[in-house]
DNA sequence: ATGGTCGCGAGGCGA
């Protein structure tokens, strides 16, 4: 079994290479994020035709999260536990649709969309750490509930925990970038520290190994990106993990995401 | 070529 997990950058813009890819990649189950669209616009056909289930969690033209299927898909669940939604100060929050969870083939497939902070000192900050930390508190309540179940924590994570994740780190800690902050890493490392582990990077070793290449600046062509998007394992999920790779060859050309597909192989 | 992006949705915001 394969599952991956890809940003899209809007759905109804990538149609062509989604489907594409999916000919191509012999992915099982695929996690997206930023559909960017509504059910009533959201490709459903697309699915259908190349022989996947699928569910979508999409309100308006921001974020949006969804998983394809060929194995089966159990059990939708709309954002997760406690989630929490996002309020500027002295107004009410707003749930957004950043997180669908899945049982395909076995496995509780998590497609999420981290919060991108904004700025260290903006008010998108502590709404990411928060919702973070509520995503550790559910899913650390799944596997000490259950220790076998085999869960997949994967999407764009939106940071980047090691300094070789970013192509310069000199230049991201002098600007004060976000992604790359204490508190950023210390939630990230949180997940780690309740049982959940990046599968992947064991089989695509670093420096310069990134999913992310920002559209501005020619980032791609001069090799200058970000690993943000991981599949994060419950202990029972990564004893089946057999390989892992990052498809590059998608960021290329015209009309591309710009962050790649991230795939991992499971055992039988 | 010494600059250089997309997508959504119709001006500016978000990434």
């Amino acid at each position: 079994m394969k599952i991956a997990t890809w940003n899209v950058n809007s759905l109804r813009a990538r149609a062509d290479r989604v489907e594409g890819w999916l000919r191509r990649s012999d992915c099982d189950v695929l996690a997206i994020q930023e559909t960017k669209c509504t059910d009533d616009n959201f490709p459903w056909e697309l699915f259908e035709r190349m022989g996947y289930e699928v569910a979508h969690f999409g309100m308006n033209q921001w974020n949006g999260v969804a998983i394809a299927s060929r194995v089966g898909l159990e059990g939708v669940e709309r954002a997760f536990m406690g989630q929490p939604g996002f309020g500027k100060a002295g107004t009410d929050p707003v749930q957004e649709c950043r997180a669908i969870a899945a049982t395909c083939g076995g496995v509780q497939v998590w497609s999420l969309y981290v919060p991108n902070g904004r700025a260290l000192n903006d008010e998108h900050m502590p709404y990411k750490l928060g919702w973070l930390d509520s995503l550790k508190e559910h899913a650390q309540g799944i596997v000490t509930h259950n220790p076998d179940t085999q869960i997949a924590l994967m999407g764009d994570w939106n940071i980047a925990p090691r300094d070789e994740d970013v192509w310069d780190i000199d230049l991201f800690l002098s600007q004060g970038y976000t992604h790359v902050s204490e508190p950023e890493r210390a939630a990230f490392r949180a997940i780690e520290a309740a049982g959940f582990t990046d599968v992947v990077r064991p089989y695509t070793p670093g420096p310069g190994v990134y999913t992310y290449w920002d559209y501005t600046q020619l980032r791609f062509p001069k090799k200058q990106g970000m690993r943000i998007d991981f599949v994060l394992a419950s202990p029972a999920l990564a004893a089946r993990v057999t390989g892992a790779s990052i498809d590059r060859e998608e960021r290329k050309g015209k009309g591309a995401s710009d962050h790649a597909p991230v795939l991992v192989d499971l055992a039988e």
